[in-house]
RNA sequence: GCCCGGGUAGCUCAGCCUGGAUAGAGCACUAGCCUUCUAAGCUAGGGGUCGCAGGUUCAAAUCCUGUUCCGGGCACCA
């Protein structure tokens, strides 16, 4: 569209004797601010210098050059200094609704992936306790991403990462939590970390219990398994409440074998070095973490001998990447350096690394200031107690209407939306309070505005009979602002769902979604569809409106409701 | 000390990549709207030195530099 509209205007700008490449004055086409101002304009202050003269007179000037305006436009004007453009909205309108009549939930899906597999991973909680709506972050943007990846004809491949090789499960061991339930892992987690951080015989203990476990010592095995088994099955049955769920999970022990081989490699590559304490560590200091670091340095193993989490976890990536060549990982922001130096360890292998997306922690706001979750002090809002909170809080709202719905898919919109609308790398302050709230822009909302819409059409005699009539014999009336807002907004979902893909930010979409509700329920409000004039026209927009949010939500992982 | 994020209305956030018309939402507050398709809604109103200071530009919340505050990180946690 902008191309056409430089095509015009590099027309008429050579009338006046400046001659621009086509790209330039597309490159200067911009989406004015109203709706009124047009659907595009062109600025012409940087042509006053050139063309000695007002801006708003060369505006005026280059709109006469233009002409009557070809078909695709229904008006071209001119205001102060900009030349509006207005296109045929009508073409749009019916355009946009046969688009979607005919590819329906596929509206806004290409084919990118063409099946190629994408290895992601995500969520990869610590196996010590029941997670908190901060480590839920992750989770919900990985099955983002996986949406987003089916969306673009990926075949996703979800790996969840067990670190059970760790001091916190050791903790656990020595604790004695091994017979617990998943229930009191939480609390014994909590206890048992106050004791280690004041007592350093017990912190030895821990480490022995961990030595123990990776040179596969029976007993251990079994305590540091069960504990493992127990918080892992656990965290996944809450995932699995919110909808999320896994294809593949890797245990960080069974890499122990593959991370020797790794630092036999590493070996060869003549950067390992062993300091004073027997500790191999790799020397990053010909790399861009040069400077970032005090110590450009990545320790692999312990001065025992034993291997650490780093040396794993390159045995990992690099197994995850035989599997295919795109791959993805969703990681907390303090992983932001580390990441670096696993991508710079596994450049020097020759291998390529995923791509990452980091996220920033969530705050749990209080009477004295926001500050950070901890699991390891208590200091948390669990993601199932949350959960739980908004399911209550649904099935309230939903009864007190006296309508239909599921409360667990409002609850599961609410938690979602919420995570997703702010980018991940922004800090999220989380006021309970507020995040209970299903007014405004919050995901009840957006699939309030999908019912509304559905109620529409299920009380419809027509909506029937539309749906097999040929969506180019339905007239499209003269239309007005809140018709014209919604089919635009619905007209952008390729772009908004392409550029989610691209940049990986789900806020992008998430955002989007709320928008578009929130002009659909402005366009429900000043426009009956029932019993009008219009009614085969409107009723084939809601139609359009109720695929476009319900493709935007599935990126999100957010499951529309008939009836709420 | 160094590296990476962030600072926009009382609060929570869009907008920044790719500079343009009066800086947008929501919550909270005030006043309206249910005998018409679901009031989880809509309409109207008050509320902003876009952290601060320079610079580039016809034009800066947006780009550049400096500075400050908050968060994350910088050798045997994972």
């Amino acid at each position: 569209m902008k191309d056409a509209i430089a095509k015009l205007l590099k027309k008429a700008l050579k009338q006046k004797k400046v001659d621009l490449p086509e790209e330039e004055i597309a490159s200067f086409v911009e989406i004015p601010p109203s709706a009124e101002l047009g659907d595009y304009a062109f600025p012409c202050f940087f042509l006053a210098e050139r063309l000695h003269d007002e801006a708003a007179q060369i505006a005026i000037e280059l709109r006469e050059e233009i002409g009557s305006p070809p078909e695709m436009f229904e008006d071209i004007q001119t205001k102060g200094p900009y030349i509006n453009f207005f296109i045929n909205r009508n073409n749009l309108a019916r355009q946009i609704i046969a688009d979607i009549a005919k590819e329906k939930d596929g509206f806004g899906s290409v084919n990118l992936g063409k099946g190629k597999k994408v290895v992601i991973e995500h969520t990869s909680i610590n196996p010590n306790a029941s997670p908190h709506v901060g480590r839920a972050r992750n989770a919900v943007i990985g099955d983002s991403i996986v949406n987003l990846m089916k969306f673009f004809g990926f075949k996703p491949e979800i790996h969840y990462y067990v670190n059970d090789v760790s001091k916190q499960i050791a903790m656990l061991v020595v604790a004695g939590a091994e017979r617990l339930s998943f229930d009191e892992m939480l609390n014994k987690y909590i206890e048992i970390a106050k004791k280690v951080e004041k007592s350093k015989t017990l912190e030895k203990k821990v480490f022995l219990e961990l030595q123990k476990f990776e040179n596969g010592d029976k007993e251990a095995l079994k305590k540091f398994e069960k504990i493992t088994k127990t918080c892992l099955k656990g965290q996944t049955e809450i995932l699995k409440k919110i909808g999320i769920s896994y294809d593949v999970f890797d245990f960080e022990s069974s890499y122990i074998d593959e991370a020797r081989d790794v630092l036999k490699k590493l070996q060869s590559k003549g950067k390992l070095k062993k300091d004073k304490n027997g500790r191999l560590y790799l020397d990053q200091s010909d790399t861009q973490l040069k400077g970032m670091m005090k110590s450009p340095v990545l320790v692999l193993t312990r001065s025992d001998g034993t291997g650490l989490y780093p040396l794993r976890d390159l045995a990992y990536t690099i197994y995850k990447i035989s599997l295919s060549k795109k791959n993805i990982i969703v990681l907390g922001e303090d992983q932001k350096l580390y990441f670096l130096q696993l991508k710079e360890t596994l450049k020097l292998l020759g291998f390529d690394s995923p791509e990452v997306i980091h996220y920033s922690f969530i705050l749990l706001n209080t009477k004295k200031g926001a500050k950070k979750m901890s699991t390891r002090k208590g200091d948390v809002v669990l993601l199932e107690d949350f959960f739980d909170d908004l399911v209550a809080k649904a099935k309230k709202e939903i009864k007190a209407r006296k309508t239909k719905g599921n409360p667990e898919t409002v609850a599961i919109a609410a938690l979602k939306y919420k995570i997703l609308k702010n980018s991940p790398n922004k800090i999220i302050n989380f006021d309970a309070n507020e995040a209970l709230s299903f007014d405004g822009d919050t995901g009840p909302y957006i699939l309030y505005s999908y019912a509304r819409a559905n109620s529409i059409l299920k009380k419809s005699k027509k909506a029937k009979l539309n749906s097999k009539l040929q969506i180019s014999k339905i007239e499209i009336p003269d239309l007005s602002d809140k018709e014209i807002e919604l089919i635009k907004k619905i007209s952008q979902f390729p772009r908004v769902a392409y550029d989610t893909f691209i940049t990986l930010n789900p806020s992008l979409i998430a955002n989007y979604s709320y928008q578009l509700a929130q002009i659909f329920n402005e366009f429900y409000h000043s426009c009956q569809v029932l019993g009008s004039h219009e009614e085969s026209f409107r009723l084939a927009l809601v139609d359009s409106f109720m695929h476009a949010l319900k493709n935007s939500l599935a990126l999100l992982g957010i499951e529309t409701l008939e009836e709420m």
